[in-house]
RNA sequence: CGGGGCGUAGCGCAGUUUGGUAGCGCACAUGGUUUGGGACCAUGGGGUCGGGGGUUCGAAUCCCUCCGCCCCGACCA
C-alpha cells in the first residue's frame, strides 16, 4: 500500500476529550474516530490490528477444538425472560421493539442465545463436551462510557461457551481454555498475568482474569514476590497469623468529645491508628449486622458479601445506627452488643489494648482486648489487602501492579442450562443438565490495552505480531529519481516476499514522514536517502533508538531475522 | 443517576462579561521557494456559531427550552 492512497488521517492535535494514552494515540495516529459516546469507527489501520488479534484468537481456539459460529446481535426478549435476566439486566441493556411491538435487545452477552441453540441440537452425552465461540459485537449501554475503546457501548468480543456432562468435564474444559488464553496472549507479545478473580453477578465458582500490565490500568492486582500466586485485590486472601499478647491492661473509659473519625480519635488519644478498632454497620438483605476491622484498614465488601452469601449489601444510614446504638456512629463498638450479629476481620482477634467506641456519645475505651471484652463474633478474612501483606500460598510479601482486564474465564455451572433447560441423555438414558463455562476476550479492548503498554513520547510501538503493517519504506526525497526508484524497488521486493509494507510516497518533508511512522508505530522503518548513491540505506527498529546504515543486499536477511525471532 | 463543565470550519481555540459585517493556528487547494525529524511566502475554499423558540432595529453574545459531549462519583468488561 502507498501512503498517498491510504486513509490514515494522522493529526497534530488530539481532541480534548481523549483522556488516556491509548485513546489519544489511536485517534492521533488515525486508527479510530468517534461517532457517538462510546461508539467508534475502526479506520483501516485499526481494522488490520483487530484482524490480526482475531486471527491469533481463532487459530488458538480452533486448535483447542472449539468451533466458531456466529450468533445474532439482536435477540428476542423471551429468551432473556426465560433465564430471568430481562428484568435483572436493567438500564445497561439496549432494548428495542419491532413493528409488531415485540421486545428485543442488542446482545450485551450471549449465554441465552447459545444455550437456546445447544439445547435444540445437542441431546446425547456422545456429543459432549462441546465448545462454541464467536467473535461478535457486544452492546452495553454503559452509564459512563470512557477511555476510548476501553469502555465503549459497542465493542468486539470473542466469547466462547463450553458444555460438559459434569463438573469434572467442566474442570477440563476450563483448564483447556486457560491454557489457550496463555498461548493467545503470549503470541500477541503482551506482558500480562492471569489472576484469581471475583465471579461477580455472572455467578459461578472458579474464575480468572487475564490482565495486561499497564500503569493506567483500572484494576489492581496483587502478585507474589516469590511464587506464582496472583489475584485481583478484590479477592486477595489474607492469612493473619496469631500474635503474642504484650500486655492486657484493664479497660479505661476516656472522654473524646467531638472526635468521631479514626484519625481524630487516634490523634486525640495519642494512639497509632493501627491500634484502634473501626466498627461498621451494614444492611444485608434487610438485616442489620456489625463488622469490626482495625482502624486503619479498609473493609473489602466483596469478601463480606461472599461470607454472608447475600446479594444486597449496603452501609446502614446514620439514623438507623443512632437507633441501634443510641449514639453517633463515631462512638460505636462491639462492646456489650448481643442482639446483633458481629463479624470481625481475623486481624482483630490478635489486637491488644486497642481503642474502641464506648457506645456512648463523646467517649471511647482504651485497652480493649477482643477475646476478653467482646461478646460472640465471627472471624473471617474481611479486610482489603495492602502491598506487603503476605502471600496466602507461601507467606512472602505481595507486590501490587495495575492491569487492564482483556480476558476472563468462568465456570458457570448450571445457572443457564438449568433455567433454559439444556439437557442431555446420559449412558443410562437418564436426563442430565449440561454444565457450562464461558470464556471472553475483549478484542477491541485488547488493541487499546496493547497501546497502553507499548508507546513512547513519539507514538505507538506495536508488537510485531499485531502491527497494522510490518514495515514502512520511506524515500527521503520523493522527487529524487534514484531515491524513489530504489525505495519502490525495495517496497515491491518486500511485498513479493509476503511482508505487509507501506511505501510513504508523499511529497512531504522527511520529518513529517518520520513523525507519522513513529506515531503509527510500524515495527520496522527502511529509509532511502542521499546515501543510496553510495549503496547505503537505513534500517531502524521502532523500539530501538539508533538506526543502522546497511547495504540493500543485507536488508532481506535482516528483516527475515527480525520477524522470525 | 447525582455533582461540575463544554458545544464557534476536519482538529485545537479566541470572541460571549458590555448585542453592531464571525476570527486565529493547524489541516485542505493552487503557485513558488525549500528538503534527513511536523519548512516558508502568496492566494484561495470551507461556518444553519449544537437545535428550536423568544427579546431586540439588530443575537455567537441576553432569556426559555431541548439535544449532544466531557470530567468526578456510584456502577461495570
Amino acid at each position: 500500500m502507498k501512503v498517498t492512497k491510504a486513509l490514515m488521517p494522522t493529526l497534530r492535535d488530539v481532541p480534548a476529550e481523549a483522556e488516556i494514552v491509548s485513546h489519544q494515540l489511536l485517534v492521533k495516529a488515525g486508527f479510530i474516530r468517534r461517532n457517538a459516546a462510546g461508539i467508534y469507527s475502526y479506520l483501516p489501520l485499526a481494522l488490520r490490528v483487530l484482524r490480526k488479534i482475531e486471527t491469533i484468537v481463532r487459530e488458538e481456539m480452533d486448535r483447542s477444538d472449539a468451533q466458531e459460529l456466529l450468533l445474532p446481535i439482536m435477540q428476542p426478549a423471551e429468551l432473556w425472560s426465560e433465564s430471568g435476566r430481562w428484568d435483572v439486566y436493567g438500564d445497561e441493556m439496549f432494548r428495542l421493539k419491532d413493528r409488531h411491538n415485540r421486545d428485543f435487545c442488542l446482545g450485551p452477552t450471549h449465554e441465552e442465545i447459545i444455550t437456546d441453540v445447544v439445547r435444540g441440537e445437542v441431546k446425547s452425552y456422545k456429543q459432549l463436551p462441546m465448545n462454541l465461540y464467536q467473535i461478535q459485537n457486544k452492546y452495553r449501554d454503559e452509564r459512563r462510557p470512557r477511555f476510548g475503546l476501553m469502555r465503549g457501548r459497542e465493542f468486539i468480543m470473542k466469547d466462547a461457551y463450553s458444555f460438559d456432562r459434569d463438573s469434572a468435564g467442566l474442570d477440563d474444559s476450563y483448564q483447556t481454555m486457560f491454557d489457550t488464553y496463555v498461548k493467545i496472549f503470549d503470541r500477541m507479545g503482551l506482558d500480562y498475568r492471569p489472576v484469581e478473580a471475583d465471579s461477580g453477578a455472572i455467578g459461578g465458582d472458579d474464575t480468572h482474569e487475564f490482565m495486561v500490565l499497564a500503569e493506567n490500568g483500572e484494576a489492581l492486582i496483587a502478585y507474589c514476590s516469590s511464587c506464582s500466586y496472583a489475584s485481583n485485590v478484590e479477592i486477595t486472601e489474607i492469612n493473619d497469623t496469631a500474635k503474642e499478647k504484650l500486655s492486657e491492661k484493664p479497660l479505661l473509659k476516656v472522654a473524646t468529645p467531638d472526635k468521631k473519625t479514626i484519625e481524630e480519635v487516634a490523634a486525640h488519644l495519642e494512639v497509632p491508628q493501627d491500634n484502634t478498632l473501626k466498627t461498621l454497620v451494614f444492611d444485608a438483605d434487610g438485616e442489620k449486622i456489625v463488622v469490626v476491622i482495625r482502624g486503619d484498614r479498609i473493609l473489602n465488601e466483596i469478601k463480606l458479601k461472599r461470607l454472608l452469601k447475600t446479594d444486597f449489601l449496603e452501609k446502614a444510614d446514620e439514623e438507623s445506627i443512632q437507633n441501634l446504638f443510641n449514639c453517633d456512629p463515631g462512638y460505636i463498638s462491639p462492646l456489650g452488643i448481643n442482639e446483633i450479629t458481629v463479624y470481625a476481620d481475623n486481624e482483630v482477634k490478635y489486637m491488644t489494648d486497642a481503642v474502641c467506641g464506648a457506645n456512648e456519645e463523646g467517649y471511647h475505651y482504651l485497652h480493649a482486648n477482643t477475646d476478653r471484652d467482646f461478646g460472640e463474633m465471627t472471624f473471617s478474612d474481611l479486610r482489603e489487602v495492602v502491598e506487603g501483606d503476605l502471600c496466602p500460598k507461601c507467606n512472602e510479601p505481595l507486590i501490587f501492579a495495575r492491569g487492564i482486564e482483556v480476558g476472563q474465564v468462568f465456570k458457570l455451572g448450571t445457572k443457564y442450562s438449568e433455567s433454559l433447560s439444556a439437557k442431555y441423555l446420559d449412558e443410562n438414558g437418564k436426563e442430565q443438565i449440561m454444565v457450562m463455562g464461558c470464556y471472553g476476550i475483549g478484542v477491541s479492548r485488547t488493541m487499546a490495552a496493547c497501546v497502553e503498554q507499548n508507546y513512547d513520547d513519539r507514538g505507538i510501538i506495536w508488537p510485531k505480531e499485531i502491527a497494522p503493517y510490518q514495515i514502512v519504506v520511506i524515500p527521503v526525497q520523493t522527487n529524487d529519481e534514484l531515491q524513489y526508484t530504489e525505495a519502490e524497488k525495495i517496497y515491491k521486493e518486500l511485498l513479493a516476499k509476503g511482508y505487509e509494507v507501506m511505501l510513504d510516497d508523499r511529497k512531504e518533508r522527511v520529518g513529517v514522514k518520520f513523525n507519522d511512522a513513529d506515531l503509527i508505530g510500524y515495527p520496522l522503518r527502511i529509509t532511502v536517502g542521499k546515501k543510496i548513491a553510495d549503496g547505503i540505506i537505513e534500517y531502524k527498529e521502532r523500539n530501538q533508538s539508533e538506526s543502522e546504515q546497511i547495504q540493500p543486499d543485507e536488508l532481506y536477511d535482516k528483516i527475515a531475522t527480525f520477524f522470525k525471532k
